[in-house]
DNA sequence: GTATGTAAGGAAGGTCTACTAACAAATGTG
DNA sequence: CACATTTGTTAGTAGACCTTCCTTACATAC
């Protein structure tokens, strides 16, 4: 069992820098989750020896990304170790969320994930190159905000998008085949990284959700419906880089309709269908369905969304052994009875071994998720640190 | 973008020789897949230089692995090259399949993974450790069959199994807790792997069955209903170890009795609960329904079965961007108005970006593919081959 | 037949990576 | 105060892959 993430067919060849720069990686990651550290407890959380560990410390403090802080003061017995850390001002991270239609918001983060300074701009329904445009611009004013040197820029856009940052299919944006990532990075000239808006989502949460392990499955509502998994480690990215899009899938049957379920029908979707969980769970769907109701009137319409919602999910959270289900949106809404129904749904509806062990809960980041998440792809994709 | 698979958080150190391990992986790969070819061809399609390529294939020379098998005759110009291969006789695997709840069912497996003998062993009622004196003694006697080398043992059990190989639970054969791997291993003193009997399926079905690509799903169909699932090249494990269990996910509401639904009730299931989709789909259940029936009854039957499948691998499909649902089980039963229904009810119930690309089959491997899938695991554990 | 170009494979030497062994520095403990 | 303990560094070693150069063996053009 080598340190070697295991594939079912190795891809690509490993030279021995490449070694190094996991073990760099994994020093980051170190630092990163816990700051105050000393180069004895790096060798010991990893494994490699002090003079590895040493000597790579010493090619990151040559880098500015670390530092020596300090001494630790606890008396204990031996030489007093040098704490070593990320440096604060090291660098910032530029952010930006694209999940919005009417307008693109962006944000400065700083090494701890802390946002610093944020800008938005109304994209007044502006598509296609003028909507590239218009991010541009916004990335330029947020890097001539920061101050530190910039580690680069992530952005999470709604849309099918490939692992090299290539808009596929955001028809909201008017962007197919775009090699956004590409576009930006030399217009910047810094390194960009471009991801689904709930893949973004699910990657914040896993760094800076709390979450305690793999199998996170994240929920994004808002105008449409998405997902992001992450599973063993790694991000899901689907055959077609189109994993997580569950916003499409037939959650009310036409039969439905007949037996009285407090649905109108299975309604029309945007994408041409019928009966789409969008068309329950987005948040003007959500909104139009309590709209005018009383309260108790208004948590049954929820509730009876949120058992459609975990008819949907069982399936999933079965076939994965998810350990966890993060909402993130409208907490009016969704952390209520349409949650309760939708977590005793999904427990009814799976084997106990899975469903008394799954998690269904509201995401800890409120409305910077997107922005962590977007920053978490620069940390991964720049240092390899999550 | 280095060869070392992309994780979020990396978990442990690389040392030049894991890379030089992962580089011989990288060779005996490639001379897995395409038999017959030159360490100059090696050299162009792992990108290492001619000379490490040349180290490495003399170190595998040296264990046996490998030989030098003739010369290349088509005339082009330069010198001809050399072939290397893997040798026929460099080894033989063993492998059980336990999923079968009356016998075991093992074999010994060349090196092209072609069955060269068979040996099975009913299994008589015998549970927790007599099942497994009665493993131990198949495993010796094929063991024994053997005329090359053995490069491990490979099982594949129903239950919860995890990476160790220690069976978590398995009800059937009584063992809980039980480190199965450990104890064959130590008994044998021949490296081990065991898992899921899904899991070994779908290796089996990945390494052997024409898959092209990752987002694939093996759906096997027997006492019960299981599934193992490829995603990005990698197994889903799983946070409890228990992903695939998908036999236990309600597939039939009560209210679906009421509509003249033809299926008798939601069925009691042997888990305790009711309208799983084992009670529709296991063989058993199957074999129940459509009893006494004509044809077209029959096929209706299944068609409503296939129907329901499809409602329950929709949000599986959509959410992982599948691209290939593989069935394992009596094509009888299966491959017909199930499959056909199946397929058409996920189509409808999915975008088309998911649904059009995805190909719902038969598995390729027969009554072997778990042996198949088995002597993957071992060739995956040892060699890195797959 | 001879010269030329191309490709395969190997040998020599260099760089990089992480390891082991040994040591100096700084502290707590008996 | 002597000694054990812990930290971090220095020096030397083994391994892994690279670049460069060489020989061998063939096809093709003249």
């Amino acid at each position: 069992m080598n340190g070697i993430g295991r594939r079912l067919r190795p891809v690509a060849k490993v030279l021995p820098e490449d070694g190094r720069a996991h073990n760099r990686s994994l020093i980051l990651q170190q630092l990163f989750h816990a700051e105050p550290v000393s180069r004895a407890d790096l060798a010991r959380a990893t494994r490699l020896t002090r003079v590895t560990i040493s000597d790579l410390v010493a090619s990151l403090m040559s880098e500015g990304l670390v530092a020596e802080m300090g001494v630790r003061s606890e008396g204990r017995v031996g030489k007093p170790a040098t704490l070593v850390g990320i440096r604060p001002d090291a660098f910032e991270i530029v952010a930006v969320d694209l999940t919005d239609d009417a307008s693109m918001h962006g944000a400065v983060l700083d090494v701890s994930g802390a946002v610093v300074h944020r800008r938005s701009t109304a994209l007044g329904g502006r598509t296609g190159d003028d909507a590239v445009d218009a991010l541009l611009d916004l990335c330029r004013e947020l890097v001539a905000l920061a101050t530190c040197p910039v580690l680069g820029v992530g952005v999470g856009s709604p849309g099918v998008i490939d692992s090299d940052g290539t808009v596929v299919e955001a028809p909201n944006r008017g962007w197919y085949d775009v090699p956004l990532a590409k576009q930006l990075a030399a217009a910047l000239d810094l390194p960009v990284h471009v991801a689904n808006d709930a893949n973004v989502a699910v990657l914040g949460e896993y760094t800076y959700g709390g979450a305690s392990g793999s199998g996170l499955l994240v929920l994004t509502v808002g105008q449409g419906v998405g997902a992001g998994i992450v599973l063993d480690g790694a991000l899901v990215q689907g055959h077609g880089h189109a994993a997580g899009e569950i916003g499409h899938v037939t959650a009310v049957d036409e039969r439905d309709d007949a037996e009285g379920m407090p649905f109108g029908s299975a309604e029309l979707c945007a994408c041409g269908r019928r009966g789409c969980l969008e068309t329950l769970l987005s948040v003007p769907a959500l909104r139009r369905r309590v709209a005018g109701l009383d309260r108790s009137a208004a948590d049954a319409a929820l509730a009876a969304v949120g058992r459609r919602l975990g008819i949907v999910l069982a399936p999933v959270a079965s076939a994965l052994n998810l350990f966890e289900v993060v909402l993130v949106g409208p907490p009016d809404l969704l952390d209520g009875p349409l949650r309760d129904s939708a977590l005793r749904t999904i427990q009814e509806r799976t084997m106990p071994v899975i469903g008394s062990a799954l998690r269904l809960r509201m995401t800890a980041l409120g409305e910077d998720g997107a922005l962590s998440g977007a920053a978490v792809l620069v940390l991964s994709g720049q240092l390899g640190v999550s």
